[in-house]
DNA sequence: GATAGTTTCATACAACTGTTTGAATTGCAA
DNA sequence: TTGCAATTCAAACAGTTGTATGAAACTATC
């Protein structure tokens, strides 16, 4: 078996390719052949389609969730345990932003086949997903601690409308970008996270006392 | 020829079953028997399976687009021809959260059928979609007017994240609602405009002097 | 170097896909 | 009624899908 070389190249190819295209559009066929080894080879290892996907999205889940963790903690541990929001909405869209807007194109391919995952949401990711919720549970949990003013309705919409931002800029940055004509720079990383955190933290800590925006023009 | 039954049965069906189960998942036969029509009828009646999405797409697309704009004219024309920002946003946002959202299920099935094809993108409407960008545009057009003194690259932000928030909303309000144990209520459509609303504004409203929020706590 | 276990391979399979065909049926005008 | 076009229908088509099979090739142990 030495490496399984089979096997990790199954997986990578697999990734990529769902990245790329999503799940419906990628055939056994075109795996294998992306990855050369034998049609049944998937079969062999894995024993279904199925059964590699949620391989594939179980290890992306973990490491992603882990990723999140650990700036989380960091944020916490730096101060006297409670972080600031800023620090908790960077350690929550951080990563995966990171992940797919960033240079590194081995942590863009994971990063983006995650995204498909939460987008098309397949039979074998639907069951797994729910673990999720736990997930952000925590993160809810560090932003009511940074905020124990907030009522507790609007950290679960501002934790939400956090990963909407995030989340569309990944899935749909190419039509920002034909839309503003190149002006809304989506290479430049920390400048997107900066804005997504920042509008984050305003829908948060903003009193909403109806017309309140409207004196603040210019 | 009658009233086409045959024709709009097969339309309803598709966008029905597109809106529930997205495009992979629906097979022309799945739809034929929803319609209770022939399986031939297909493609008799629309040519073939892609010809009868991009039916449903573009009729589809230009209803939302003109109900947005009868919002925006409506706005606009109301006071001194500018319309506020938070008009604008709504006539935005505010057809497509209340289709999907709302009471209505006729609405609700065309709604949440334009949700499905805005994230699959499958080919025939991939090429459609690019006409989405112009009507964009005069929406980032009139929130300009609204606002003549932010920075047009802020401009194409926060309409990026108004048409976030509402879009994830719709997408996966059930995570929401699963992660708030219902806490956040969805069947409020009005308050769930009024929140992504007012966060747009606040995004656009507010200077990012760096830590701005800091200071707003509690 | 023979043997047992693992892994690869070409090939076949059954199920399902969108599409086509040509005959039946329908609706309507002459 | 007759004739003609439009529509419906059952059946079959060719292509693709995920999966299964059994023989071949490999690997390591004795």
């Amino acid at each position: 078996m030495a490496t399984d070389q089979t096997r990790t190249a199954i997986l990578n190819a697999a990734e990529q390719l769902y990245a790329e295209r999503g799940f419906s559009d990628v055939t056994l066929r075109d795996i294998v052949a992306a990855a050369s080894v034998n049609l049944a080879a998937v079969n062999y290892h894995f024993g279904s389609k199925d059964e590699l996907i949620a391989e594939l999205f179980v290890t992306r889940s973990i490491a992603t969730n882990r990723e999140r963790l650990k700036e989380l903690k960091a944020a916490e541990d730096a101060g006297t345990g409670r972080a600031s929001i800023e620090a908790v909405l960077r350690a929550l869209v951080g990563p995966t932003l990171r992940g797919c807007l960033g240079p590194d194109r081995q942590r863009a391919t994971a990063a983006r086949f995650m995204i498909r995952a939460s987008i098309e949401a397949v039979p074998p990711i639907r069951k797994i997903r729910n673990r999720e919720i736990s997930h952000l549970r925590r993160f809810a949990a560090a932003m009511q601690r940074s905020l124990p003013d907030v009522a507790e309705v609007d950290i679960y919409w501002g934790l939400h409308f956090a990963l909407a931002m995030a989340h569309q800029t990944i899935r749909d940055g190419e039509r920002l970008d034909k839309l503003s004509g190149g002006l809304c720079d989506l290479d430049d990383v920390d400048g997107v996270i900066a804005r997504v955190v920042t509008v984050a933290t305003l829908a948060l800590t903003t009193r909403r006392t109806g017309a309140s925006a409207a004196a603040q023009r210019a």
